[in-house]
DNA sequence: TCCAATACCTAAGTTATTGATGTATATTTG
DNA sequence: CAAATATACATCAATAACTTAGGTATTGGA
């Protein structure tokens, strides 16, 4: 598979993304939509979903309410006023270093897209 | 300023790239050209370059040649044949990358606030 | 003469990940 | 109905790519 060192830093993005998308989502909700959205080719794995998830809490971008559904706790992340700052800005930020890359990478490959 | 955790993994595909269209560069070069690039956006710590060359040496993606400026050393780097190979896969791997970004992204990229 | 620029380098610390592991409930299938 | 799989949360050691800070030495300009 490809690197994954490209996704570094792409991850709050995604997920204050969907946040903003959905309304309100759980932590496996997200991993399941991301691997749909891509057609299987990004997975999150659990492991930097959850950091990443409490990350943004302590930060306040998120919220969380849990339910119970039948005896499994649930946990539902949606966006703080701050988190619907944040994704914006977030979304921008990806767009100017894409943009930015085009400038070292295009030079030659340049005019499609 | 904006977060450089986005560039973790692009500093090699910037490298590479750069001196398929250069023939041969030398380290101090390459931060220098990225700097004009990117009108002074992206700046390559030489703590970040150097480590990177070696690695990109050591996989025998590129190959060096010390000459002499005066007294001062300046090592070149040139790609090899394997190296050629990798920037076109490494340049795919990008767009492939920010592709799959904008299927996660793009359902609404409005700009309000 | 001294500072900035050129030009190479290494190393400790930071940080976001992976991969493994753990716990527990719910659902599907043989 | 038992067993495997899916759902759903979580933590943690190891890893990789960087930043920041340091080091050496030459060259050019005010």
């Amino acid at each position: 598979m490809h690197s994954k060192e490209l996704l570094k830093g792409t991850l709050k993005t995604i997920i204050l993304k969907l946040l903003r998308e959905h309304g309100r989502m759980y932590g496996y909700e997200i991993t399941q939509k991301v691997r749909v959205l891509t057609s299987g080719e990004l997975v999150i794995t659990e492991g930097a979903l959850y950091p990443a998830l409490h990350k943004l809490e302590r930060d306040q971008l998120v919220r969380t309410e849990q339910e119970y559904i039948g005896r499994r706790v649930r946990r539902y992340y949606s966006l703080t006023p701050l988190g619907e700052q944040a994704v914006g800005q977030k979304v921008r930020e990806f767009d100017a270093f894409v943009q930015m890359m085009r400038q070292i990478l295009s030079p030659s490959t340049a005019t499609d897209d």
